[in-house]
DNA sequence: ATTATATAGGACTAAATCAGTACTAATTGA
DNA sequence: TCAATTAGTACTGATTTAGTCCTATATAAT
């Protein structure tokens, strides 16, 4: 199944979030009553995102997270690696030939490279600003 | 994670095989040989290939498989499609409106559409052909 | 007709992965 | 010092996938 995990889905959400105009740093707390989604989760995607600066953290009381860039500038392909991981459609992306233990006779290895490339591709050209709502 | 099933990508390299100069059915247990996959597993593979019409099955003795289009006109989304069912990268691509609970107040309910319709268009464009390794 | 060979379809089990939660540590403003 | 907030990690239950097996159906050869 090509399916992205839930926890990117959850980011996009938070993202729009914090993409909204505001001063402050935004707690995790209240990005979790604006969405609806449970709190531990909003944390644990909040955490995915600051560990890979698509979002930066402030620690302490009115702490909170603010978003750094442009929605414009910041892909789909970033926010799901952040989420998920390397984006690999198979275990043979960019393995050196020990992906299992046919690949040496196998008459596809290395082949779904060029597959997954245009994946990556096609994501890093769509922004986060191109899934919000307001955006045509 | 983005991620192709075994099931597709096992499917792939099974094709590969029909796509080899033959002029007689090829069966199940002869691709098992050729490839090194499991006999189960491969005919698993024929099967939901054969539902999907990518392969024509032939059944009785000396019956087998054949593959009746050119490699450069299947499409690397209808392989998927037939192993991995419909592409959709969330749950929310193309479900009316009751994906989740969520999904009345959503702020991104519907706009993974568009990011699911360019992996697809990814995927239409690229042939079995193109992943064989005689092509460049 | 009978038999052997091959695919069709569905059901089942074990393993791997993911989602979600909880707990503890670190930071910082008042 | 206290309270609020993020950081990091570990754990558990649920879901999904991979892989196997069994039975039914079709057909060529005899």
């Amino acid at each position: 199944m090509i399916k992205i995990s839930k926890m990117a889905d959850y980011a996009v959400v938070v993202l729009e979030v914090l993409a909204r105009p505001h001063n402050d740093p935004i707690s995790a707390s209240y990005i979790a009553e604006q969405t609806k989604l449970p709190d531990p989760t909003v944390s644990k995607v909040l955490k995915l995102l600051a560990r890979r600066n698509i979002i930066a953290s402030v620690r302490g009381p009115s702490g909170g997270y603010i978003l750094p860039s442009q929605p414009e500038t910041i892909s789909i392909a970033s926010i799901i690696e952040a989420t998920d991981g390397p984006i690999a459609i198979t275990d043979c992306v960019s393995s050196a030939g020990n992906c299992c233990e046919r690949s040496s006779i196998c008459s596809i290895h290395g082949r779904w490279d060029k597959v997954n490339a245009a994946l990556v591709q096609a994501m890093e050209n769509m922004s986060l600003k191109q899934v919000m709502k307001n955006y045509e």
